[in-house]
DNA sequence: ACCACCTCCTGATCGC
DNA sequence: TGCGATCAGGAGGTGG
């Protein structure tokens, strides 16, 4: 599940490649990834850069901007272009150098979206994305969670809110920064609103230094493993002696999602 | 403005 | 053993 450590390195796994690289032809083989791929003409356009904005994935084109959102299982693979289509390959980018970019995702909730120079980050999704934990005031940060009634996890899932945290990095910070996840945020002091944005900056550097987290079917591209997993302090942690204090690591359901709890470190 | 809930998907796992 | 039911999850959409 691709956070942003993992889109990070996927950007500069791809970037070392693709850059200049000319579009010979699009083939969208699942309509819904990518809705407007059978629409626009994209042959002749160049990689001209990639970007990221939070989670999402940025192809530059000449004319174009390809705005990718991975999801859960999204992966990019280069290939040959005579190699034949694998089982859940939805989009295919062909280059003039016979080489391919496949996006392959299992369960089919990424999406390819083009846009333009022009409206690419002024429209959705980009538009409703904010700032990444190193770059938001924390003084500003706790008034926005004054307002907020819910459980701090999912509020810091949200990337109108805060970009780039899920729900693996959003565990780690919450330990680090000893608060509970069913914290409701209006409760959080100012305090502990510096903790959760410096270990959430802290956590995602960490993590995009190491390559990101490769976890469960997660890989980020090409083959390319991240070496976070073995950092994780309380993710997936069911039952193992916290690393604190030694009590073992729960796992209960905040918002609908899987989360690891230390009920001893976190208040 | 805020927020809970539903939807999209498939593979893994659970329950009978 | 086999098969249907359930679960997981990022973010957009809906409706309270």
């Amino acid at each position: 599940m691709p956070e942003l450590p993992e889109v990070e390195t996927v950007k500069r796994t791809l970037e070392l490649k693709i850059l200049n690289w000319e579009i010979k032809k699009v083939h969208v083989y699942y309509e819904n990834i990518m809705p407007d791929g059978n629409k626009v003409n994209l042959e002749g356009e160049k990689i001209t850069a990639l970007e990221r904005v939070g989670k999402f994935l940025i192809f530059k084109l000449t004319n174009y901007v390809i705005v990718s959102h991975m999801r859960m299982e999204g992966r990019f693979f280069l290939k040959e272009d005579i190699e034949p289509k694998s089982k859940h390959e939805h989009v295919k980018i062909t280059f003039t150098n016979h080489l391919s970019l496949r996006y392959v995702d299992t369960r089919k909730f990424g999406r390819l979206l083009i846009k333009t120079h022009d409206n690419y980050l002024d429209t959705p999704p980009l538009s409703e994305v904010a700032k990444e934990p190193k770059d938001i005031d924390p003084k500003e940060f706790h008034e926005l969670l004054k307002r907020r009634q819910r459980a701090i996890k999912p509020t810091l899932l949200d990337q109108g809110i805060i970009a780039g945290l899920g729900n693996i990095y959003v565990d780690e910070t919450l330990f680090i920064a000893k608060v509970l996840p069913t914290r409701e945020s209006n409760l959080v002091t100012l305090d502990e609103t510096k903790k959760i944005l410096k270990a959430a900056a802290d956590v995602l550097a960490k993590a995009t230094k190491l390559g990101g987290t490769t976890i469960y079917t997660y890989e980020s591209s090409e083959g390319v493993t991240g070496r976070f997993q073995n950092e994780l302090l309380v993710h997936t942690k069911e039952g193992e002696p916290c690393p604190i204090c030694g009590t073992p690591i729960e796992k209960i359901k905040v918002g609908g999602r899987g989360t690891y709890v230390c009920f001893k470190c976190q208040k």
